[in-house]
RNA sequence: GCUCGGAUGGUGGAAUAGGUAGACACGCCGGACUUAAAAUCCUGUGACCAGCAAUGGUCGUGCGGGUUCGAUUCCCGCUCCGAGUACCA
C-alpha cells in the first residue's frame, strides 16, 4: 500500500476541524503552556516558503508540550491593520478592510494545509473593532496616568491634580518632557486649558510639540525604530525632521525597568545586546558651564568628568534654543545662515556629510570651571539636540570628533591623560594616567572618574545623571487603516472619550489619500465628531499599537468586559516561548514589553514581562537559478560549457529546475520569448548556475508552500523545513534534498504494511538491539526538542530507522510514531488509528526513555600512542581506569608500538580513549 | 568606527566541560530489479601517495603562532563574510 500522502493529509485536517482536537480551555488541573508566534501580516502576495519555518517550529514544541502533559496554548491571529493595504486602496479604491479580508482568507488557506495546531477559536484580528478597542482603551490608560520615579511605576493622573493643587509640582519626582516648576497658587488659578497642557508634560500618552520623522511620500510620521539610515523601512523613502505637534508614548519612563527586565528573560544574547544598544544607558555628570557676561550657565552632559582639565572649547548643536542668542552682534549673520543652512539639510544628507567638519563661532565664551579659563562656544551640527542636553564640553585631545573639529578650527589641544601623541590623532583612551589636571595629577582615569563626581557635585556645579538614548514613541500617523484614537478637541485641548464609548470605529470612506491641504484622511469624513460635534483626532495609531498586547487577548479573546479576565490572566500568565523574527527586536518587542509592564503596574497582568522565551527563526533567502544565453542569439549553454561563450546570465524560474538541471521542455513554455530557444547540453542535460539572493518575485525564486505539499506532503515539507540547518540560523531554501525526508517518511510508512498493502504490525517481543535503538532515539529526539535542535533531530529519525532495518514490532513502532507526531502529524495520525487508537496522537503520552537500554557492556575504546589513533580494543564497562590502563599495555598491539620500553604514562578517558605515551 | 555572530567535503550541515572530524541527507560513481523509465534496493564517495588487492601512509575544520600526549573545540595575532548600530558626548 502506497503512502497516499494528499489523501492522508486532508482526510486528517478535516478530522482536526471537526472533532476541535486543538481547542484549549483553562484547566487548574494541568500546567499550562503558552507557545506563541508573531503573527502575520496579511500581505497579498500570499505565504512563500520562508514565512511556515517559525511556525513549524513553535508547532513541534507545542505538540511535545502537549504530549508531555501540558495544557498549551498555541494560537494564531493577524497583524491587519497597516501600510501596504492603505498604499493599494489608494491606487486602486479597493477598501483595505475587503483586500485585508481577501489576503487573510489565503493565509488561512495555505496555514491549514500545513497542518498547525492552532486553535482558531481564538484568533484575533488587529482590524476588529472588538479587538482594538482594548488597544483603545490602554491607550486611554496611559493618557490617564503618570510615572512616578520614586516608586517606579504608574500612577493615576488624579494624584497628581490633587498634589499641585496643594504644593505645586514641588518635590514631585515624575517622569515629563521639560522640567518645569510652578507653586500650588500658579497652578489653581490656570485655566483648565493651561492644566491640560501642564498634564501634558507628565501624562504617558501625551501630545507635544516635538521634532519627529517626517516621510513626504508616505505622508506620515514615523518612529524611530520605522527609520533606518534616514529611509523609511516600509517603503525605503527620505526622512526628514520637522516639528510637529503629535501624540506620544512615554516609554523613556520605563527605560530602567526595560533594561533591567532583560536579565529575568530566556533571551538569545544577541537580542538582549540590541535592546541594551537601543535604550543605550549611560552614566555620567551633568555639569552646568558659567557664560562670560550673562547670568545663565551652559547645561551639558558628559561620561567623561576626568577630562573637564582638557575641554578647551564647548559646543552645541543648531538646534539648541540659545544657539541665536548666543550669537554676538558680530556673529550673528554667520550664526543665521548656519542654522538656516542645518535646517534644510535632510537626515540623509547630514548622515552623509558624517566626517565632513563644519560649524561656526557664535562669539560668546564659557568659562572652564577648573582651569578658570575662558573658552570659546561654536556651534556645529555633529552635536546631537536630541540626546543629552544638545550642548558638549570639547575635550579635543580623548575625543576623535572634537579633535577632528579643533584642528579645523585651530583650537587648543590639551592632553590630560598619558600616552598617545594628540598632535597626530586624539587619545580615546577609557583608561590611564591623569597629567594637566590638577588635584587628578597621576590619578588613574577610573579613580579620577569617581573623584570628579564628587567634586562637581560639592562645588555644586552639576550632579551624577543617567541618560538614556531611547527616545519616546511617536504614537500617530497620519494615516486611515489603524485604530482612530479615543479622543476629541474642545478648542484644540485634548480630551478623553469615555470608556463606554469604545471601540470609536473607524469610518468608511472612499478616498485614501491625504486632503488637499495635506491633512490625514479621516479629514475627510463628515460628522467625524463627537454627538456634541467636538472633532476626533484625525490621524490614526501606528502598527505596533494592535501588535502591543495581543498575546494578552489570545487568552481570553472574545471577553467584552475586559482586555483579559483575571482568571484568564492568572492561569496563562505570559507567553512561554514566543518565536520570531530579529527584525522586530526594537520595534515591537520594545513596546510590547513597555505596554505589559504598564498594565502590570496597573494590576490588570500579572507578570512584568510578556515573553519568557525568545526564539530568532533565521530568514530563509532564495536560492536562485540561471540559463546563459549567447549574447545575440537565442541559444542557451549548459553552466560547464558557458566560458567557451559570450553568454548572459539569466534568471530561469526555480520550479522548472530540479538538482540544478533545467527542463528544457518547461524553459520553453515559460515565456513566448524562450518558446524556440535551443540548448548547448553536457551530457545530455542543460546544468543551471545558482546564487543565494533575496527570496523575490523577480529574481524567480519563490517556493511557495502550497506546491511543496502538493507534490511531497505537509509532513515532508515540515521535516524538510527544519532539516534544512539549524533554527536560528539563516539558510536559502533549496527543493534539492527535499526527497531524502520524503523518502524517510514513505519508509516508515512501509513498515507497517507488507507489498500487498496488508497491515502487518506484529505483537512479537522486541530484540534487545532494536529496544536499544528505540530508547536511543527517545532520548536524543527529547534533547534535540527541548534544545529547538530540530534539525538533529531529523536526522535522528533517519538513523532510527537505518539501524532499525525492516522491524514492524509494535512495541517498537508505537513509540516511535508518538515521537514522530510532533514533526509529521497526519502520517503519525493515521498509523496511530490504523493501530488501533480511538483518540488523537496528539494525545498519547511521549514515550519515556527506559536508560537501562542505553547502558553498554562493554565500550570499544580507541586506543592511540602519541596522541595518534592505532588500534581498536574492547573492555567491559565495570572496569575501573587503573585496570584498563594495565590491560591495554599488556596486548600484543600495544607492545608492537611499545617495542619493549615501559610508556611513560597512560591516559584513560573512561568511556571515550585511551592514550599511550611512550 | 563600535558591538555581536560566523568560516568544516561537490552541497546543506553533524560533532566543542579538548579525546576516532565529516553523523544524517543531497549530489555523484557503480550495481540489482525493469523492454524502458520512474520508483525501490545494495555498494562506494574529504584530498593526495603506494599497492593487482586486502590494506598502508601523508595531509586535512579560513590564515599564522601558542598551550597539550592529543586542538574544529582553549589562548594570542590576522583575513574574509554576515547582522545590529552609528557623530550618543
Amino acid at each position: 500500500m502506497e503512502y497516499d500522502f494528499r489523501e492522508i493529509e486532508s482526510r486528517w485536517q478535516q478530522r482536526w476541524r471537526d472533532d476541535k482536537t486543538y481547542h484549549v480551555e483553562i484547566d487548574p488541573a494541568r500546567p499550562k503552556f503558552y507557545v506563541l508566534d508573531m503573527f502575520p501580516y496579511p500581505s497579498g502576495a500570499g505565504l512563500h516558503v520562508g514565512h511556515p519555518l517559525g511556525y513549524i517550529a513553535s508547532d513541534i514544541y507545542a505538540r511535545y508540550k502537549r504530549q508531555k502533559g501540558f495544557n498549551v496554548l498555541h494560537p494564531m491571529g493577524y497583524d491587519a491593520f497597516g501600510l501596504p493595504a492603505e498604499q493599494y486602496a489608494i491606487q486602486t479604491g479597493q477598501h483595505p478592510a475587503v483586500t485585508t479580508e481577501r489576503n487573510i482568507a489565503r493565509y488561512r488557506e495555505q496555514l491549514d494545509k500545513i497542518g498547525f495546531s492552532f486553535d482558531w477559536d481564538r484568533e484575533v484580528r488587529t482590524c476588529d473593532p472588538g479587538y482594538y478597542k482594548w488597544t483603545q482603551w490602554a491607550f486611554l490608560k496611559m493618557y490617564d496616568h503618570y510615572y512616578c520615579n520614586d516608586t517606579q511605576q504608574a500612577r493615576p493622573i488624579s494624584e497628581l491634580v490633587e498634589a499641585f493643587a496643594k504644593c505645586g509640582n514641588e518635590g514631585l519626582n515624575a517622569a515629563c518632557t521639560t522640567e518645569m516648576h510652578f507653586t500650588a497658587d500658579e497652578w489653581n488659578g490656570w485655566d483648565d486649558a493651561r492644566r491640560e497642557q501642564v498634564l501634558q508634560n507628565y501624562r504617558l500618552a501625551f501630545r507635544a510639540d516635538t521634532m519627529v520623522n517626517w516621510c513626504p511620500k508616505l505622508g506620515t510620521v514615523l518612529a524611530n525604530d520605522e527609520v533606518r539610515d534616514g529611509l523609511s523601512v516600509r517603503g525605503g523613502y527620505p526622512v526628514e525632521q520637522k516639528r510637529m505637534k503629535q501624540w506620544l508614548l512615554r516609554v523613556t519612563a520605563y527605560a530602567q525597568r526595560m533594561l533591567d527586565g532583560l536579565d529575568t528573560l530566556a533571551w538569545s544574547d544577541s537580542l538582549k545586546e540590541i535592546q541594551r544598544n537601543w535604550i543605550g544607558r549611560s552614566v555620567g555628570a551633568q555639569v552646568f558651564f558659567d557664560i562670560e557676561g550673562s547670568d545663565r550657565k551652559l547645561e551639558i552632559f558628559t561620561t567623561r568628568p576626568d577630562t573637564i582639565f582638557g575641554v578647551t572649547f564647548m559646543v552645541i548643536a543648531p538646534e539648541h534654543e540659545w544657539a541665536l542668542d548666543l550669537a554676538t552682534s558680530e556673529n550673528r549673520a554667520a550664526v543665521e545662515e548656519y542654522i538656516q543652512g542645518a535646517k534644510k539639510r535632510s537626515e540623509r544628507e547630514r548622515i552623509a556629510e558624517t566626517r565632513h567638519v563644519s560649524g561656526v563661532a557664535t562669539g560668546s565664551y564659557a568659562v572652564n570651571p577648573f582651569t578658570g579659563r575662558a573658552i570659546p562656544i561654536y556651534i556645529s551640527d555633529y552635536v546631537l539636540a536630541g540626546y543629552g542636553t544638545g550642548a558638549i564640553m570639547a575635550v579635543p585631545a580623548h575625543d576623535s570628533r572634537d579633535w577632528a573639529f579643533a584642528r579645523h578650527f585651530g583650537l587648543e589641544i590639551v592632553p590630560v591623560v598619558e600616552g598617545g601623541d594628540v598632535e597626530k590623532e586624539s587619545y580615546d583612551a577609557k583608561a590611564g594616567r591623569m597629567i594637566n589636571s590638577g588635584f587628578l595629577d597621576g590619578k588613574d582615569v577610573k579613580e579620577a572618574i569617581a573623584l570628579m563626581f564628587e567634586e562637581v557635585e560639592r562645588r555644586g556645579l552639576g550632579k551624577r545623571l543617567v541618560n538614556y538614548r531611547l527616545r519616546d514613541a511617536i504614537f500617530s500617523r497620519q494615516r486611515y487603516w489603524g485604530e482612530p484614537f479615543p479622543i476629541y478637541y474642545k478648542d484644540d485641548t485634548a480630551y478623553p472619550l469615555a470608556e463606554d464609548k469604545l471601540p470609536l470605529e473607524l469610518p468608511p470612506i472612499e478616498n485614501f489619500g491625504p486632503t488637499e491641504q495635506g491633512e490625514p484622511p479621516l479629514a475627510r469624513v463628515k460628522d467625524w465628531a463627537t454627538a456634541e460635534g467636538y472633532p476626533f483626532e484625525l490621524s490614526t495609531m501606528p502598527g505596533f499599537a494592535g501588535s502591543s498586547a495581543y498575546y494578552l487577548r489570545y487568552m481570553d479573546p472574545h471577553n467584552d468586559e475586559a482586555l483579559v479576565s483575571r482568571e484568564a490572566d492568572e492561569y496563562w500568565r505570559q507567553v512561554d516561548l514566543y518565536v520570531g523574527g530579529i527584525e522586530h527586536a526594537t520595534g515591537h518587542l520594545m513596546y510590547s514589553r513597555f505596554w505589559n509592564m504598564f498594565l502590570y503596574d496597573l494590576g490588570y497582568v500579572c507578570e512584568p514581562e510578556p515573553f519568557r522565551k525568545l526564539v530568532n527563526q533565521g530568514m530563509i533567502q532564495g536560492r536562485s537559478n540561471f540559463v546563459y544565453r549567447i549574447v545575440g542569439t537565442n541559444k542557451f549553454v549548459s553552466l560547464g560549457l558557458k566560458d567557451q561563450y559570450e553568454t548572459q546570465e539569466i534568471h530561469v524560474d526555480v520550479n522548472i529546475v530540479k538538482n540544478d538541471l533545467l527542463d528544457t521542455e518547461a524553459f520553453r513554455r515559460w515565456m513566448p520569448d524562450f518558446a524556440d530557444a535551443e540548448f548547448i547540453l553536457e551530457d545530455g542535460k542543460y546544468v543551471c548556475g545558482w546564487a543565494v539572493e533575496k527570496m523575490s518575485k523577480s529574481m524567480y525564486n519563490v517556493v511557495n508552500p502550497d506546491y511543496i505539499v502538493e507534490r511531497y506532503g505537509a509532513d515532508t515539507l515540515r521535516m524538510y523545513e527544519m532539516f534544512l540547518g539549524p533554527l536560528e540560523q539563516s539558510k536559502p531554501w533549496d527543493t534539492n534534498g527535499i526527497d531524502g525526508v520524503h523518502k524517510f517518511l514513505r519508509r516508515f510508512w512501509r513498515l507497517f504494511f507488507d507489498r500487498d498493502g496488508a497491515f502487518r504490525v506484529t505483537d512479537d517481543a522486541a530484540d534487545e538491539k532494536e529496544l536499544r535503538t528505540l530508547h536511543k532515539t527517545i532520548k536524543k529526539i527529547g534533547e534535540d526538542i527541548e534544545n529547538f535542535s530540530f534539525n538533529t533531530s531529523v536526522a535522528a529519525f533517519m538513523i532510527c530507522l537505518n539501524e532499525l532495518g525492516d522491524c514492524s514490532k509494535r512495541a517498537v513502532l508505537e513509540p516511535l510514531t508518538a515521537l514522530l507526531a510532533p514533526f509529521a502529524p497526519h502520517i503519525a495520525e493515521e498509523l496511530w488509528s490504523r493501530m488501533g487508537h480511538t483518540t488523537s496522537v496528539c494525545d498519547a503520552a511521549y514515550p519515556v526513555c527506559d536508560e537501562r537500554y542505553l547502558v553498554q557492556s562493554s565500550i570499544e575504546y580507541p586506543v592511540s600512542v602519541n596522541g595518534k589513533l592505532r588500534f581498536k580494543k574492547q573492555y567491559a564497562a565495570s572496569m575501573t581506569a587503573p585496570e584498563i590502563q594495565a590491560a591495554v599495555v599488556a596486548e600484543p598491539e600495544a607492545q608492537k608500538w611499545l617495542d619493549g620500553k615501559t610508556p611513560k604514562k597512560v591516559i584513560v578517558v573512561p568511556g571515550k580513549i585511551i592514550n599511550i605515551v611512550i
